[in-house]
RNA sequence: GCACCGCUAGCUCAAUGGUAGAGCAGUUGACUCUUAAUCAAUUGGUUGAAGGUUCGAGUCCUUCGCGGUGCACCA
């Protein structure tokens, strides 16, 4: 808080290496205050331009060409110092749509001000204002008439040009990787792009966004281990959420009949490139909607999406690049099997046939018909999905939340759609028959009774509101850090997650 | 949880068991069209932590911490 110059004021542990930088920085912040220019004194400045902005608009002006006499105010933070002798400094500021080249003279800003601008580190926050030119080496730039020193950068800056190669660092100071990387800001520019274009989406198909609460008595509507936490008012302990499941089911009961919720979920699960305890959830319903008309919307959400945020229908993710024009390709669960595993219907639908395929594929004997179902699908059908792929009628043993399908009662009313080899949403018709959920919630009890905690206890509520009847719904989950992997060609989740859960130091 | 890999200057990285180094940044000086500016000089180290082996450890061994990746667990 003081304006002190001591390093002693520092942070404890820092080297001596670094107790110096910072120490020359705290020195050229007394001599801006000595010059009256305090950097934390200044309360705004008048942004009238972005750097893209001044570099899209005067693309085309030339370096002969007289610039236009009009004034520009740019600011962020300084980043790159080319020093010409004692009257001229080149330099570039960093605002958030990218880098404007400066170019301040002495003879421009007057003596007084350029020896103030000597005072500036790597890393300041500065406000400057003039006009645009085009240097004779190509680049725009600002001729900068007067500046602020909006705020002084007192940490030693990381190399600009290599950025952070320290990932732990990274995650635990993404301030930093933000502020030197731009690919590393492009990512959660984008990941907020497709957020909100997934908000439009919805609205546009008359979609009523709903907060349901995270804190709850009982996590539902999935199976997954909960977090807990305590209320201390109410002496009550609590669950986070694992879904926004049955809530939004309830507010379809309401009468809401098109709801969704774009929302933080808590698992309390491990870790690794595509899972993360907290992530985010699109999940959405929509009252006498079959799973067509919701493949129909999900396939032109993430086409829309795609076309929104790449301005094609291509995405290229590692070595592949994924179409998501549509239609995109559709498969049956049992019809992938087959033609990736030579495995036929009769042998998966019977347990014993099931674990047998299972041994056969040289993979370790699961402890349910579903896991082993799942393990097979996984080492067969998984890795060949790479362009974007809805498999559809799952077996009932792997979805109790669905509907069973007409005509055939081995299956059920769900598809998931894959893409890059991992999964992106998954949707069914979801049950609305209140005994049926009932007795499914008296299986889950005694599934719990055995020892499985991933099972959730039930929510009577729920089948309550089921008894005051539910149109017939479908309802889809989608995996929106994923699609953001995906979007911006990132292998590991933590990295589209600005602060990813890391142990203390 | 298990296995493997990593942790060296502010940042990016070197260093057969034998004097811990470079580039950038910083500091000083030169340069009023530079852009990873350039040129000259120069400062900077508890090698993640603690033990051990050795005449000698950044390097080998043990334990621990943090991270990454894979497997397991898991939608």
């Amino acid at each position: 808080m003081s304006g002190s110059s001591s390093p002693g004021d520092e942070p404890g542990d820092v080297g001596k290496r670094e107790a110096e930088l910072r120490a020359a920085r705290r020195a050229n912040l007394a001599a801006l205050r000595a010059r009256g220019r305090d950097p934390f004194l200044e309360t705004r400045f008048d942004v009238t331009a972005h750097a893209s902005e001044l570099l899209e608009r005067y693309a085309n002006l030339s370096a002969e060409e007289q610039p236009p006499q009009v004034t520009f105010s740019v600011a962020g933070r300084l980043l790159g110092l080319r020093k010409m002798g004692k009257g001229a400094v080149w330099a570039d500021v960093w605002d958030r749509s990218g880098r404007l080249q400066i170019y301040v003279r002495a003879d421009a800003v007057g003596e007084e001000a350029f020896a103030a601008f000597d005072a500036l580190d790597l890393g300041d926050i500065i406000g400057v204002s003039g006009t645009v030119f085009r240097s004779k080496k190509g680049d725009l730039t600002l001729r900068v008439a007067r500046f602020e020193v909006l705020a002084k950068s007192l940490a030693p800056t990381p190399d600009k040009w290599h950025g952070l190669g320290d990932v732990e660092k990274r995650y635990r100071q993404r301030y930093v990787d933000l502020m030197i990387d731009e690919r590393v800001r492009r990512i959660f520019l984008t990941r907020s792009a497709i957020v909100a274009e997934m908000r439009r989406f919805c609205d546009a198909h008359g979609f009523v966004e709903c907060e349901t609460p995270t804190m709850l008595h009982v996590a539902g509507g999935a199976a997954a281990r909960p977090f807990r936490t305590h209320h201390n008012a109410l002496g009550l302990d609590l669950d986070l959420r694992i879904a926004t499941e049955l809530n939004l089911k309830r507010l379809i009961v309401g009468g809401l009949e098109r709801v969704y919720e774009i929302g933080r979920i808590w698992r309390n699960e491990g870790i690794d490139t595509t899972h993360n305890p907290e992530f985010t959830m699109l999940e959405l319903y929509a009252a006498y909607w079959s799973l067509h008309e919701m493949m129909d919307f999900n396939e032109t959400l993430f086409a829309h999406v795609v076309e929104k945020v790449h301005a094609s229908s291509d995405v290229k993710y590692g070595e592949r690049t994924l179409s998501f024009a549509r239609p995109f390709r559709r498969m049956a669960y049992f019809e992938a099997l087959a033609q990736w595993g030579g495995l036929d219907r009769a042998t998966l639908l019977d347990p014993a046939g099931a674990a047998r395929s299972l041994a056969e594929m040289g993979l370790p004997p699961s402890a349910t018909h579903a896991q082993a179902l799942d393990k097979i699908f996984e080492r067969v059908v998984e890795p060949r999905l790479i362009d974007p792929t809805f498999v559809y009628d799952y077996p009932v043993a792997l979805s109790p939340l669905a509907k069973r399908k007409a005509g055939d009662s081995d299956l059920v009313d769900r598809y998931e759609l894959f893409a890059a080899n991992f999964e992106l949403s998954n949707a069914f018709t979801e049950l609305n028959d209140p005994d049926d959920q009932r007795a499914r919630f008296e299986a889950q009890i005694e599934e719990r009774k055995r020892g499985n905690d991933e099972v959730p206890a039930p929510d009577w509520d729920f089948v309550t509101a089921l008894e005051y009847g539910m149109p017939p719904t479908a309802g889809i989950g989608i995996g929106v850090d994923r699609v953001v992997m995906l979007l911006t060609g990132q292998q590991s989740i933590r990295e589209v997650i600005l602060f990813p859960l890391q142990r203390p130091l």
